[in-house]
DNA sequence: ATAAATATCCAAAACGTTTGCGGTAACGTT
DNA sequence: AACGTTACCGCAAACGTTTTGGATATTTAT
C-alpha cells in the first residue's frame, strides 16, 4: 500500500541507492537524474518510513519532554506555553516531540530509563531543575544530549537557558517596599528546586536592600499550585500580625493566595498586595489583575529546543548558558484601588530582552 | 555500547532467534531456557531498540495527539488536563505519546500528512471535532486508526467519547432562569466546531423550555479564549439593553467575560450572572468562583486513549460511542452576593457519571 | 525394532532505508 | 592509441529485531 523507495526505483529503472542518494542531495548523482527522482517521488507520494531511517541512521529525530506533576491535576498554563514553544521549534526543525507526564521519584526515573534504553529519543529537554538533579548525572553518564530550562548545582556542560529569578523577586520586593509595605511574606516551593532557592534569595536580597529584617515566620512553603498558595495564605492571614504583602513564588501560587485573601474579605490591592512570577495569561485576566515578574515562556521553549537540536546535530553553540532578565509588570494587585485603571498598560508585554545570538 | 540481542545470544551460546522468542514468551522455547534468557537479559541490561522493533513489526506503539491553537498563546488548561489523562494511559499501555501543536488549516494538514506518510504513529486521538471534519475522511481513507473526543457529522465508525453539551447548557439556562434571569446572552465559538452547534442548541432548548424568545442580538461569537469572552462581553455591555446573565461556551470564555464585567464596575453574581463549561481548576479559584458545567477531562483523556489502543490492537470495544452527562456546578458567579459563602460545597467535584463498561 | 510425533533449537529472510566502495563508461591528456 | 581521471551509477552490507519454516534429537506409539 504505502509507496517505498523500491517502488520509486523500479518506476525509474534506477537502483534504490541512486534514488536514496538523489533525494538526499549527494553530489555523485547527475543533476538530471536527481530532478527525475524528485519529481517521481513526489508524484508517487513517496515518504521515507521513519522506523527504517531511525534504524539505519541511529537517529530518531525526536525530542523527549517529561513534565512533572506535583499534584493530582496537571493544569499549569506555564507548561502549555512552554510546550507550544518547544513544539513549534521541533516542527520547524523536522523533529518530533514525545511528551510524558509523570510524578517525580520512581515513575519519573522509570520513564527516563525506558526512553533512554530503547533509544526512543535523540535528546531531552529538562524542566523544573533541582539543586541536585539526578537526571543530569544519569543522562550525562548515558551520553544522551539534553538542554535545560533553568540551572542546577550538579556539574554539567549541557546548554541551558535560565531566567534570573533572584533579581526578579528582588525587584518585586523593591516595588512592594516603594508602595509602603514592610511586612512582606513569601510563599515558596519544595526546597530541592533551583527556582525555590533563587527566588527566596531574591526575596532576602530585597529585604536587605530595604533594611528590613528577615522574619522566618513570613516564609511558608507551597507547591507551585493554586491550592498551595491558598492554604499558605490562609495560614498567614490567621497570624496575629499578618503580612500586608505576599509574594507567591509563581503566578499560580499568587492566584491561590488572592483567592484566600478575598475569601477573608480583604480587597486585594488595597488591604493586601499580592504578586507572582511567570506572567501567565491567567494573571492578566484575574480580578484584580496580578502584578507579576514576566518571563517569555513560549520563546524560552523555542530557544531551549534550538540549543538541544544544535547539540544533537553536533554543531557549535554560540553560547551554552543564557540568563535572561525578567521584567516586572505592575498591575492592580499591588496598587491601591483608587488609582486609575489603565487596561492597555496592564496588558503590555515587555520588550524582549533576548540577546540576538540565538536568533 | 548499548547491549543488543546478539550480545545476549552470544553470552548464552544461543541463537538470536531463541533469545527473541524466549523474551516474547513463545511456547516453543523450553521453560528452563526461557528463564536463563530472561535472567541474562536483565543482568546485561538489554532493552530492545525501538526503531528495530518498529520496522520489523510495522508498529510504532505511539499515539499521535495534535493540539489546535486558536490564538497566539496556547495556555488552555483544558488541554493540559486532557493530555495528562492521555499520557497516563499511554504509559500504562506501554505506548508513547507524540504531541504536536499547530494552527488549523494548512499547518495542521501538513502535520497529519507527515505523521501518516512516515508511519510515525499507530493512530491518532482527535480533539475539537468539527461538523465537517476533513481529518476523519483523511484518516479513514489512509486506514489509520483514530478515536475522538466529541463527535462530527462526517460519517465514520471510529470510537468516540462525547459530553452532552446540549443538555449541559440547557440545564445551565434552566438554573439562570430559576435565579430570575430572562435576558441571557450566549458567547459561542467558531461555527464549524461541533461543540459550538451543540451548546448553542442547548441554549435555545433552555430558552424554549422557559418560554423566552430567542434574541439573536444576545448571541455573539468568541474563540474559546479569555480574550474572546472579554471582547464579546464588552460589546454586550455596551448595548442599550444589556443581558443580566451571560453563558460562555467554555470556562475560559466565561473568565474573560467576568473580567470585562468587573472592569465595567459590575459585581459578578449580584449585578450580572456569568457561567461557563468545562470545570477547569481556574474556574473554582476565580473571584468569584465560576458556575460551570463540569466534565471530567482527565478521565475522558484516559478513556479515549483506551478506545484507540483497543482498536489498534484489533480487540473488540464494548462500546464505540459514549455520551457522558456533564454536571452543573453552581458557584457564586450566578448567585446573589448576599447568600452565605460555603467554600467546601463550591469545591466539590460531581459524582462520577461513567458507565462501568470502560473500567 | 521401527515409525511417527514432539520438543526445542537455529538459519535465513524480512522490514525500509542509507552508506561505502567498486565498476564502467565517457572524457581529457599525452 | 594508450593511459589517467572523472562522472555516475549499482552491489552489497549495515542497522536490530522478529518471524517463518526447517533440522535434529528425543520421546512415544505400534
Amino acid at each position: 500500500m504505502p509507496v517505498t523507495i523500491r517502488d520509486v526505483a523500479k518506476h525509474l529503472n534506477l537502483s534504490v541507492t541512486t534514488v536514496s542518494r538523489a533525494l538526499a542531495g549527494h553530489d555523485d548523482v547527475a543533476e538530471s537524474t536527481r530532478q527525475r527522482v524528485i519529481k517521481a517521488a513526489q508524484e508517487m507520494g513517496y515518504v521515507p518510513t521513519h522506523a527504517a531511517r531511525q534504524l539505519r541512521r541511529q537517529r530518531t529525530e525526536t525530542i523527549g519532554l517529561v513534565f512533572p506533576t506535583l499534584g493530582s491535576r496537571f493544569s499549569d498554563p506555564f507548561f502549555s506555553e512552554f510546550m507550544a514553544g518547544v513544539g513549534d521549534e521541533t516542527s520547524r526543525s523536522n523533529y518530533d516531540l514525545l511528551v510524558s507526564v509523570t510524578s517525580p521519584g520512581e515513575p519519573e526515573q522509570t520513564t527516563y530509563q525506558r526512553l533512554v534504553n530503547s533509544r526512543r529519543v535523540d535528546g531531552f529537554i529538562l524542566v523544573r531543575m533541582r539543586l541536585d538533579d539526578w537526571r543530569i548525572r544519569y543522562l550525562s553518564q548515558q551520553g544522551v544530549p539534553f538542554a535545560s530550562f533553568g540551572r542546577s548545582q550538579t556539574v554539567e556542560n549541557n546548554p541551558s537557558i535560565g531566567v534570573d529569578g533572584r533579581a526578579g523577586i528582588q525587584e518585586l520586593v523593591r516595588h512592594l517596599v516603594s508602595m509602603g509595605h514592610s511586612r512582606i511574606a513569601f510563599i515558596g516551593a519544595p526546597a530541592d528546586l533551583t527556582l525555590s532557592r533563587d527566588r527566596l534569595n531574591g526575596y532576602q536580597d530585597g529585604l536587605d536592600d530595604a533594611g528590613i529584617d528577615f522574619d522566618p515566620n513570613l516564609v511558608l512553603q507551597g507547591n507551585l499550585t493554586r491550592t498551595g498558595g491558598y492554604e499558605a495564605t490562609k495560614t498567614l492571614l490567621e497570624r496575629k500580625s499578618p503580612p500586608s504583602a505576599i509574594i507567591g513564588i509563581n503566578d499560580l501560587t499568587a492566584l491561590g493566595s488572592t483567592r484566600a485573601a478575598q475569601e477573608s474579605g480583604l480587597i486585594v490591592g488595597r488591604d493586601i498586595a499580592i504578586a507572582g512570577f511567570d506572567g501567565i495569561e491567567a494573571s492578566e485576566h484575574s480580578h484584580p489583575p496580578l502584578t507579576t515578574v514576566y518571563q517569555p515562556v513560549y520563546d524560552i521553549g523555542r530557544k531551549v529546543c534550538v540549543m538541544l537540536i544544535t547539540q544533537i546535530e553536533g554543531r557549535e553553540l554560540p553560547q551554552t548558558h543564557l540568563l535572561l532578565k525578567p521584567k516586572l509588570i505592575v498591575r492592580q494587585s499591588t496598587m491601591d484601588r483608587d488609582l486609575p485603571v489603565h487596561p492597555q498598560n496592564d496588558n503590555s508585554e515587555p520588550e524582549t530582552y533576548f540577546p540576538s545570538s540565538l536568533e
